[in-house]
DNA sequence: TTAAAAAATGACTTTGAGTCAGTTAAATAT
DNA sequence: ATATTTAACTGACTCAAAGTCATTTTTTAA
């Protein structure tokens, strides 16, 4: 009998519904300026049933940053089948980073949350869609440390580079210009005159140059 | 007659004594678990009186960052100051910024959470002590730019850097791997046997490489 | 057709941010 | 010195929203 893998089914597409309509009220509104009450009414259900699917507003929330990490992850495990040198694809992906950024931004600036969490809220659930976030997490490293190990192989990036350091180096470089962007870009282009893409590009080249074999 | 002196001094001195309290607090058990009323009794005042020189918790929490950011900036001022070449000041601004985080852990969680800022919530208050973070900020900005500036008049980084790009590319690379480090250490720790240091030392050294001068 | 299990509900509890009418203390005027 | 005005402070109260749970509805198994 197929009941239990139909109701297993079932429970998955109701996760999804629900996410479906928390995107709908947190993107529009915000998470702070959300409530429970209103994803509910989205989702054309009862706040307890919510509660069933999700232990918390936090944890709905990382339902979102979970899809959005595998998004993200989908579009890097293509890039890094593509043709090319390590050197290239690792510029490819930078790219598609930023474009990631630019398409999805509501998915980009959930993904930025993430990045902070576990700061500042003593004894955040380490069960649920915050785990979950985690090993995709680990999973988009090792796609980068892959990239990084081939171009060291094909001898477009440096011999001397530490694969797995370099992604998590990189990542956290990428992630940290792109966040100082997302937050500041309107202040600095008033008072620099710099514009995001501008910063994104110098970015880029700069990590370029920091990791691109220069052979004798 | 200096009453009104007198008055705007003691009105200073019981925001910084409202701002030691909220320390106290925030710190020992993170800002999301703690209440206005704890502040209030910890700074020995009625929690009515909390909201007449802070127009909000998150206002309060901006005066721990405010007091976070200038410390760094004094901190940055006096490496600004120091003997030798751009390219070193830069080296020692960035080592100086990594002891703080270490010195400093909490003021330095408290000013990721400011950079993230702004993102989630619709109608961050513009006013009050969110202001004076972001002034202090680009002050920041500039001593690293100058900085950069004197390294490129002594030969010491590339000609072809634009100073002010790279004053805030190279704080969104440092903020970014810091904050990795920050909330992914004992994963990454467990998981691919790279400590904190190792990463920040890995990070700084890529710095150094996409900035200096490489003379023919 | 009935009993048992699963899913869903929404009224209720609880917590904590922010307010405000009233009180106390300090400065100024008489 | 005393009264009056102004400033500083208080804490009981309001209100919004997260999270709960006894009850109801629906589905499955007997």
């Amino acid at each position: 009998m197929g009941i239990i893998e139909r109701k297993e089914r079932e429970k998955e597409e109701r996760h999804n519904s629900i996410i479906d309509a928390a995107e709908k009220v947190f993107f529009s509104k915000g998470v702070i300026n959300s409530t429970m009450d209103e994803v509910a009414e989205a989702a054309e259900l009862s706040k307890g049933t919510i509660y069933l699917y999700f232990r918390s507003k936090d944890d709905l929330f990382h339902g979102i940053i979970h899809r959005a990490m595998l998004k993200l992850e989908g579009v890097f495990k293509k890039v890094s089948l593509e043709e090319g040198s390590g050197a290239e694809r690792l510029t490819r992906i930078g790219e598609a980073y930023f474009k990631f950024s630019d398409e999805y931004p509501d998915y980009f600036d959930a993904m930025l949350h993430q990045e902070e969490k576990c700061l500042f809220e003593n004894g955040v659930d380490k069960k649920g869609y915050f785990f979950k976030c985690n090993e995709v997490g680990n999973s988009v490293f090792s796609i980068l440390a892959n990239i990084i190990g081939d171009g060291i192989k094909d001898g477009s990036l440096r011999p001397d580079i530490d694969p797995m350091k370099h992604a998590i180096t990189l990542w956290g470089h990428t992630t940290g210009i792109m966040q100082i962007i997302k937050s500041k870009s309107h202040v600095l282009e008033r008072i620099a005159g710099i514009t995001g893409e501008e910063l994104i590009n110098y970015s880029f080249d700069l990590i370029r140059r920091c990791s691109r074999n220069v052979e004798k």
